[in-house]
DNA sequence: ATATTTCTGACTATATTTGACCATATAAAA
DNA sequence: TTTTATATGGTCAAATATAGTCAGAAATAT
């Protein structure tokens, strides 16, 4: 009982797995015509599955030469994290809240003091024109890619 | 996976690099008949790769023994650079041009790698959910911010 | 029966390639 | 010296090749 959906995620997975380095380049017309389906099914997969809370980050490039790159970091430290800025809503994230993670960060030595205020300096309010509501997605939205970075940095270690 | 327009960019990166003092001559239709593409292609090249935010001067002449002048922009002094960039950033920003952006201030030494990369986590256009429009404006914001913090870093410690 | 997930297609966004037409510098001819 | 021919490079819009978004239909799960 598989959808589409999920088999195009497994023939995704298995190319991620067989890579040297979990980052992969791959065409979204290929895997559209290879499952027989419109290609905006295709970002119904990445958008559903390969996401930051699965370990996942997606660049793409359109035109000729166009790609999708599928990035794989490792689950476990992103959870981590997310857990810890996750208190209360889930994408919403307060300005203190904020700048709480990011010293937190910095007493645990994931982040020196210049990279932490460095990264104030865009996820403050006053960097974010538009309202408040707004802000408190962004800044989740921001501290969300931050971690799946960071995380995946600690893997390459 | 590599289109024309990035094999022309590499070629003459190459060259640039090869060179004494980063300035180049080369000629249009060479570049056009080695890589088998319409002249205006290489117009196309220089100016989305050889940008001021990359680093590059572009000039040229035209008639009998034309040319095209390719100018690496040697490091100039921190804060004059600073005080330049942010009279041109202008209030709206794109993503290329953004990352175009960090990318110099890493060549200036004045980011780390890392602090590029954990800055670019929150400025890419995937951390911001909003429209384009608004994205932009945001980016804009968000660099203004930070040059602004760093061009006082000094003093502020 | 209703809510959630998956699928589809029309419309949009962006990067690259191409070609017709334009501008300018130098050399040759008048 | 002025005019004309030749040799470069420049601009811009259309054609092509990708990828993204979003709303609604269809399928599936609760």
């Amino acid at each position: 009982m598989s959808t589409i959906s999920d088999m195009v995620e497994k023939y995704i997975l298995n190319i991620v797995k067989n890579s040297e380095d979990g980052i992969i380049h791959i065409q979204r017309t290929d895997l559209s015509s290879r499952f027989s389906c419109v290609p905006s099914q295709i970002n119904y997969v990445i958008k559903t599955r390969f996401t930051i809370e699965r370990g996942f980050l997606v660049e793409s490039k359109r035109g000729e030469g166009g790609f999708l790159k599928i990035i794989k970091i490792p689950m476990i430290q992103t959870k981590i994290y997310l857990d810890r800025i996750n208190q209360g809503t889930a994408n919403y994230i307060g300005a203190e809240q904020a700048r709480n993670f990011l010293n937190r960060l910095v007493e645990e030595k994931i982040l020196c003091e210049r990279e932490r205020n460095l990264i104030w300096q865009l996820l403050k309010d006053e960097s974010l024109p538009c309202n408040k509501e707004e802000k408190g997605y962004q800044k989740g939205k921001m501290l969300k890619n931050l971690i799946g970075y960071i995380a995946n940095e600690e893997e390459n270690k």
